[in-house]
DNA sequence: CCGAAACTGAACCAGAGGGTTTACCATCCC
DNA sequence: GGGATGGTAAACCCTCTGGTTCAGTTTCGG
């Protein structure tokens, strides 16, 4: 009964999902070929079009799945004893650590770049991606713990500001990885 | 005695570029065909190749004027009588402008995706927009009547965050323009 | 008005692209 | 044993791509 259920058959699927994912992410949309992502993926591209229809839609499954994946990043497991202003600097930590690494990187070079080819792609990434963190640390900042020690009237916009000052050095890192800065970010904004 | 003297000939030069930048933009590097380019450019593909020995070379032509281009958007003008609140309320007003222009997004997005292909790219995009932002900004923050009226060590670092809270709503804009924050982000940060 | 330089159009090339098909193998379950 | 089912390899089709060439036209300075 599962709308997806008739697409997906066979062992060989995450197989090609995790080739056309790397060889996607290295070479965006139009720079993948087909055949790079066969034999990058092991299978035969025979196999490849018994899965998927077309180049577009294997595209829409790999970014899908990946969309899915960066949605399950989390934060918060225990926020118990820590003061708000740890609280805080852990979360910006996390953040900064989730945007730099490798998958988020590529993630976001791709979703960026094929988001005009691709209209629907950009909301699902921004959807599965910032605006699920900024629900996320609104909620925090709305715990009373947090009311208690920050003055913030409108903590959606709050949210979307602390994230976005963790991004700061993104571009940064095209030429070398710093993540120190968090230190700092929090005893300004706080 | 021009490094480039060589290379830049003949009266057509210019709708080359400009055909070529308006389907770069549009399509990306292996989206964007060469005879497209030609056809858009109202010039025949021997003239384009008369001009740049391929591809590539054109690209980055494109890319360089693009970057030098993006270097001369400016603000500050006239600052005089202002206050320093009102002041840093223009700076913003101009850049969160320049981001959401179609000019910017075009270039940031072509920017952010060949960043892998062409690794200058990245720097030189890098160099021209948000490096030259900051130092800017961060004159301006060093001056006597702000550094009166705020607190300030690190003035960079400041200026970079700065910039960064305009971007808050960038990805927004791919549903919907809006660019009314600007007055609370002002009243946050100082 | 001449001659050179710039430009054109179209034909051409080799290679690679997406996508299909065919004929053949490996399981696995009855 | 004998079909299904899922997989494979390779050849194949057709289109488009980047790139070249060339005979002929336009443009323009002197």
């Amino acid at each position: 009964m599962n709308a997806q259920a008739q697409i997906k058959k066979g062992r060989k699927f995450d197989q090609v999902i995790e080739g056309a994912r790397s060889v996607f992410m290295r070479e965006g949309y139009e720079g993948a070929s087909v055949d790079e992502i066969a034999r990058d993926a092991g299978v035969s591209k025979a196999t490849l079009y018994s899965y998927f229809p077309d180049k577009q839609h294997l595209f829409l499954a790999v970014l899908e799945t990946e969309c899915a994946q960066q949605a399950e990043v989390d934060f918060l497991e225990e926020t118990g004893d820590l003061t708000v202003e740890e609280t805080l600097h852990v979360i910006c930590k996390t953040l900064i650590t989730f945007i730099l690494s490798r998958f988020g990187q590529d993630m976001f070079r791709v979703c960026v770049a094929e988001a005009q080819r691709f209209p629907e792609l950009g909301r699902a990434f921004y959807e599965s991606g910032p605006k699920k963190w900024g629900r996320k640390i609104a909620l925090y900042l709305e715990t009373p713990k947090a009311q208690r020690a920050l003055l913030i009237d409108d903590s959606l916009l709050a949210a979307d500001q602390l994230a976005q000052l963790c991004r700061a050095d993104l571009m940064l890192k095209v030429l070398f990885g710093i993540q120190n800065n968090p230190t700092e970010d929090e005893v300004d904004r706080v």
